[in-house]
RNA sequence: GUUCCCUUCGUCUAGUGGCCUAGGACAACGCCCUUUCACGGCGUAGACACGGGUUCGACUCCCGUAGGGAACGCCA
C-alpha cells in the first residue's frame, strides 16, 4: 500500500561511522510515526562533512537500518546507492547546486554576506568578546559590504570566503512548539552571524537541513535533543525563505550507566555490535522504543506491529534515559523464546557453523533440543555453549565436573552407566529412567551421588537441562565415548 | 560564562490538582516448583532532588536552589 497521507518523516544520519543505538532509536520513532499515520519514511544522508563522511559508513548504516526492519520508501537505495523518490537527490553532497542557489538568493536579498575573516581573526574576536563579558559572537567587518564589492574582492583575494547568515541586530523572541518539550522560547541575540556555506562550497548542517526538509516536504522532524538549540538558527532560515516549518520533536539523549552520554567507552553502542552478539532486531526495537516512550497499555513486550499501533508522540518522555543492557537481555530472551523452533534454528545456524558443530539435521530433534535449551538462552550466541554438549566430538569436562569425578562413589556409577547403556537398544526417556533406577539399587547410591556422575558423564558439566531429556537426543556411541572420557579423569 | 533542556524506586517508566498509603517492568532478595541449572508461579524491599509559594488539597501549577545534560564550530 502506498502512502496516502501528507505525513513525511525522515531519518537523516551522517555517515561518519556505525549506526549508534541513539540514532537507531531516532530512526525507529520516525519510522513508527510514519507507519502509524500511513505516511512516508525517508532516508536522507547528511554527508556534507567531506573529511569524515565515507561511503562505507553509509552502507553500514543502511544495512543496520535494514536489519532492524526500518525500511524506507524514499531516499538512497541500500544496494545501488541510487536515489529513489521524487525529491532527490537524497545525499546532501549531491545537492550542492541547490544549496548554492538558495544561498545566492539570500546574498542578493542582503540577508547573508560573504565573510573573509580568517580563523585567527575569529579566535581573536571571540577571545576579546569573552574578556569583555559579551557573548562570543563574531563581528564581521564584511557584514554590510555591498554584494558586488564582496564579489570583486573574492576574485582578487586568495582566501575563499564563507557565506554567513545576517542575524538581525535587534533582539527577537522565537517560539518553537516542540512535540516532546512543549513551548520553547529562544532569544535571537544568543546567536551571532553563523556560517551557511563553508569556504569549500559545502553547506553547513543548519542550512541544508532547512532547505532539504522544506524541499522534501518533511512534515515531522524527530531528532536528538542536542539539536534543540540549533532550532533557533533553523527557524531564522525558515523565516528568511518564508518556508513553512515542520513539526519538531527533540528526543532525549541515551545515557550510559554513569549517566554520561552513551559512547564507545561504555562498550557496545552500535547496532551492529548487538546484531553480532545475538540480539534480535525485534527485541532491539522493542527495548529502544521503551527507552523514552511507554505503551499506553503498559505493555513491556511489543511486536513491531503493536509498536506501530500504539506509538504516538504524546507518550514521548523528555528526560534522558540510561541504556540498561540487563533489561535488553530480558526483552531479547522473551522475544527469543516466543520464536517458533524452525525460525529460531535458522537464526542459530551461523553460530553453529562458526563453531563447526556437528548437529543432527532431523527437524524433530532440532525442535526437541530447542525446547530444552531455549529457556536458558538470552541471546542467540548463548546457544553455542548450550549446544556444545550436544555436538559430536566436542566433549569437554569442566572444572566443576572434575570435582564430581573425584568423589569416591563416582567411578562405580559411571562404570555401571556404561555397561547399561551398552545393553540398551534405544535410549528413550523411559529407558533412561530404568537405567538410573538400576544404578541406584546396584551401586547403592542416591541423590547427588547418583545424579551428578551421570550428568557429568553425559554433558561434562554438573549443571544444565534435564538429563533424562538430554540423553534421548544423543547417540549411543557418543554417549559411551563421553563416559569413557569421564572415567579417565576418575581417580 | 551565557542560553536552552532535564530531575518519580538501582534502571526503564505510570502519573495532566483529590482515584497516590505513588502503580507496573527489569534487576535484587525470599518462598514454591525442581534429585542440578534454567523457565515458571507467588511474595518482600525500594522513589516523587531540595526550598519556597498558589490552593481546601500538590508527584502534578509557579518561582528559586542544587545536580545532570546540550548548545554557543567552516561537526552533525
Amino acid at each position: 500500500m502506498s502512502s496516502s497521507s501528507d505525513i513525511r518523516v525522515r531519518f537523516a544520519p551522517s555517515p561518519t561511522g556505525y549506526l549508534h543505538v541513539g540514532g537507531a532509536r531516532t530512526a525507529l520513532y520516525a519510522y513508527l510515526y510514519a507507519k502509524k499515520y500511513n505516511g512516508t519514511f525517508i532516508l536522507r544522508v547528511e554527508d556534507t562533512d567531506l573529511e569524515r563522511s565515507t561511503e562505507e559508513s553509509m552502507r553500514m548504516q543502511m544495512q543496520d537500518l535494514k536489519w532492524l526492519g526500518l525500511d524506507w520508501q524514499e531516499g538512497v537505495d541500500s544496494e545501488t546507492l541510487k536515489n529513489v523518490g521524487e525529491f532527490g537527490p537524497y545525499r546532501q553532497s549531491q545537492r550542492q547546486d541547490i544549496y548554492q542557489k538558495y544561498a545566492d538568493d539570500l546574498l542578493e536579498r542582503q540577508l547573508a554576506y560573504y565573510c573573509f575573516l580568517s580563523d585567527e581573526e575569529i579566535d581573536q574576536q571571540k577571545e576579546l568578546a569573552k574578556k569583555e563579558g559579551r557573548p562570543p559572537h563574531i563581528n564581521s567587518p564584511y557584514r554590510d559590504w555591498p554584494l558586488q564589492k564582496a564579489l570583486d574582492y573574492k576574485k582578487e583575494s586568495s582566501t575563499q570566503p564563507v557565506i554567513r547568515f545576517k542575524v538581525p541586530k535587534e533582539n527577537r523572541e522565537y517560539i518553537l512548539n516542540d512535540l516532546v518539550r512543549g513551548q520553547v522560547k529562544f532569544q535571537s541575540e544568543v546567536v551571532g552571524d553563523f556560517v551557511l556555506i563553508r569556504s569549500n562550497g559545502m553547506p553547513v548542517y543548519n542550512f541544508c537541513c532547512v532547505i532539504d526538509d522544506s524541499l522534501m516536504k518533511i512534515s515531522h522532524v524527530f531528532r536528538a535533543e542536542e539539536h534543540l538549540s540549533n532550532s533557533l538558527r533553523q527557524m531564522m532560515i525558515y523565516e528568511a525563505f518564508n518556508f513553512e516549518r515542520p513539526q519538531f520533536g527533540h528526543l532525549s539523549i541515551i545515557l550510559g550507566s554513569d549517566r554520561q552520554k552513551l559512547s564507545k567507552r561504555h562498550g557496545a553502542t552500535s547496532v551492529n555490535d548487538y546484531n553480532e552478539q545475538g540480539f534480535l532486531p525485534e527485541a532491539m526495537n522493542n527495548f529502544l522504543a521503551l527507552l523514552g516512550w511507554s505503551s499506553p497499555k503498559a505493555q513491556e513486550i511489543l511486536s513491531m506491529k503493536e509498536l506501530v499501533e500504539q506509538f504516538d508522540t504524546d507518550r514521548l518522555n523528555s528526560a534522558s534515559a540510561v541504556f540498561d543492557e540487563t533489561k535488553l537481555k530480558w526483552v531479547n530472551a522473551t522475544h527469543l523464546r516466543a520464536l517458533d523452533h524452525k525460525t529460531l534454528w535458522e537464526k542459530l545456524q551461523p553460530y553453529f557453523l562458526k563453531h563447526n558443530f556437528d548437529l543432527p539435521t532431523d527437524l524433530e530433534w532440532q525442535s526437541l533440543s530447542l525446547g530444552l535449551m531455549k529457556t536458558s538462552m538470552e541471546t542467540l550466541a548463548d546457544a553455542v555453549e548450550l549446544f556444545r554438549p550436544l555436538s559430536k566430538g566436542t566433549f569437554q569436562l569442566s572444572e566443576k565436573a572434575k570435582e564430581v569425578l573425584s568423589w569416591e562413589s563416582t567411578r562405580p556409577v559411571i562404570e555401571k552407566w556404561v555397561s547399561l547403556v551398552k545393553k540398551c537398544d534405544k535410549l528413550t526417556e523411559e529407558a533412561f529412567g530404568e537405567i538410573q533406577q538400576t544404578i541406584k539399587t546396584e551401586c547403592q547410591v542416591k541423590g547427588k551421588n547418583l545424579f551428578m556422575p551421570i550428568r557429568v558423564a553425559v554433558i561434562g558439566q554438573p549443571h544444565g537441562a534435564e538429563v533424562k531429556l538430554l540423553v534421548p537426543l544423543m547417540e549411543k556411541s557418543d554417549l559411551l565415548e563421553r563416559a569413557q572420557t569421564a572415567l579417565k579423569s576418575c581417580p
